[in-house]
DNA sequence: AATAGAGACTTTACCGGTTCAGTAAGGGCT
DNA sequence: AGCCCTTACTGAACCGGTAAAGTCTCTATT
């Protein structure tokens, strides 16, 4: 890329008019002691007059801040655009990271070692100050970069996954455990999941507390587990596999670890002419607008995705300005029970 | 944020191992001559093991290139997280940029002005090299803005939006006019358009095509549309008033502009108790992942989204190495049957 | 043999900020 | 009056690169 024609403003052009030395600029900028009132003032107006603001790249150059936060995610594009969750957790971090002008490096990656390279890239490129990690597998190797790196970030995700680092994360066991009681409660002794994809810690998290959930009812019930890829694909596939069973040997209910996967759920159920919530009940997780928009409306496990992107980002201030590691847990999804769960 | 405690290493580095001068590893790593092969050889080896790449934050304030593109959406966060659509075109732009080693600065604003300050602080920063802008309105102030700071953009939206923008577009327009002659083929006369936002350009072009669409029909039929914010709760208000007129009244098939509010109009039929094809035709636009997940599966005007945020990023990097103005229009999307468009 | 020119590097001056060691002026204290 | 402290500011070095001009060597030409 080539250089611009426009003419720049600089530094210098501001403490030229101001008639300080540009080293003043910066003190008054950066709100350093050591200048009188009237000074500041008058280089402020210098700076308005002219239009001028400093120059991030030199700012970062110069080896004070970098006011730039990366986030690299690593699925398949065509899932990611079909998620709301994600859109919408950008969406939360921008609105913390806007208030501080930063601004967000988004990357998508096609694996979780071209990840690690781009974190490394990044950082020592002083392209980032600090980095949003997320979707954390069994023996992550973000943590230890991280480390080694000095790069602050946060992890999004329990911190039996997170390898010490800070972690902002939702309580999905006690979640998953609330979903499985409020099905029993309903009178559900046949309970399946369609869960994420296997490989991610959440998920796994997910399916031992699902596990255990089903195992502590009273009386006793029955469970399937099926893991997919998020995909509405999936979704639709494994749901077709747990209701071609027969009536009495099918699930009366299903979880979805997503909201596009029970919204295909909900479709093959009806393909099939079964009735939701007759006979099978739903219930989503995620909760975004896609769950009141079908019919019936998809019960869902709903937490504030907005608010947890705007608490990691918040987090994630809190390390780069030298925090130690902490655990910063956010609301447990609640139970928002719509059309599509019912006694069987 | 503050600095890093990691020992960074620098090209002086790299050239001290390779016991050259800096200048020299400059030459090397922008592929220029003036280096025997075996030097450059050896600068690429002690770059190698000591795993340097230049500072991409150094090279811009040197004055070269900026490996950067901006990308600013103007929509309400909850919106975005929900249209398939803007992932998606994400995804492809990124797919662009990541052969070109470029990454993407991302920021949702919350109006035109914001935005336009932004490009300006953007570019006078040298954070970005070119951007990328979107969802053009009537009168938009980014092409004099663009012009003015010599910034290299490209413009997603018709030439007639874009004043005189290289622009990338898809015929909104013939595909409105694909979308009713095949409603129309199929026999309805009574067709209802579901718009988006009537601020967007795009919107106001399809309005207009979609008017002489239905004029130009014979038989004579009649039009209904509606404008609306793109969200499905929109989308639902909309189908629902366009419904609740007596059978011989309504429309028999209704077109939306995007797969959000095709699918809330989808379960709004389903309330009302009509059924899908047979009471109501449903033409979605877009055409994500979602539209094959209901039931019916959703007929839509169907275009490669990410090939179209790919081509946009091609373009862009024309620009920027100084290519003048150009249209490029990409396939009109063309219209995929599926199960919700049936004779009336 | 003298000279020009090409090839292979090195030197040096930026880019636009930050930071830190000075420095000069003013005020309080003895 | 002399001394020490602040306070307010300047000047220069530096961050990690790029780019243009300069140096040195070796070969080809007249």
């Amino acid at each position: 890329m080539t250089a611009t024609p426009t003419p720049r403003v600089t530094i210098k052009d501001v403490a030229a008019r101001a008639g300080v030395s540009k080293g003043a600029v910066s003190l008054a900028f950066n709100r350093k002691p050591g200048l009188s009132e009237a000074t500041r003032d008058r280089i402020f107006r210098a700076a308005r007059e002219l239009g001028w603001s400093p120059s991030l790249t030199a700012r970062t150059l110069a080896g004070s801040r970098v006011d730039v936060v990366g986030l690299a995610v690593c699925r398949p594009a065509r899932l990611l655009g079909l998620e709301p969750f994600y859109m919408e957790f950008v969406s939360g971090v921008e609105s913390v990271l806007v208030e501080r002008s930063c601004s967000l490096l988004l990357r998508l990656v096609r694996s979780p070692d071209e990840e690690v390279g781009l974190l490394e890239s990044w950082w020592r490129g002083r392209q980032i100050g600090g980095s949003i990690l997320v979707d954390f597998r069994a023996d992550d190797p973000r943590p230890a970069v991280a480390g080694r790196l000095g790069l602050p970030v946060v992890a999004v995700g329990h911190p039996s996954l997170t390898g010490g680092l800070t972690s902002v994360w939702t309580d999905d066991a006690t979640a998953v455990t609330e979903a499985v009681r409020y099905l029993a409660a309903l009178g559900h002794r046949r309970i399946a999941r369609v869960g994420g994809a296997a490989a991610f810690g959440h998920t796994s998290i997910r399916t031992s507390a699902f596990d255990e959930a089903v195992r502590a009812l009273e009386p006793p019930a029955r469970a399937w587990q099926v893991a997919t890829d998020f995909s509405g694909d999936a979704g639709a596939r494994a749901t077709r596999s747990l209701l071609a069973a027969a009536p009495g040997e099918r699930p009366t209910a299903i979880v979805y670890d997503n909201d596009i996967m029970a919204v295909a759920g909900l479709s093959v159920a009806a393909e099939m002419g079964l009735r939701v919530p007759d006979d099978v009940s739903l219930l989503a997780w995620d909760d975004s607008q896609l769950c009141r928009l079908t019919h019936p409306t998809l019960s869902a496990m709903s937490h504030d995705v907005h608010g947890f992107g705007a608490e990691v980002a918040r987090t994630l201030f809190g390390v780069i300005t030298g925090e130690g590691p902490g655990s910063h847990p956010v609301p447990t999804p609640v139970l928002t029970p719509r059309g599509s769960t019912a006694p069987p």
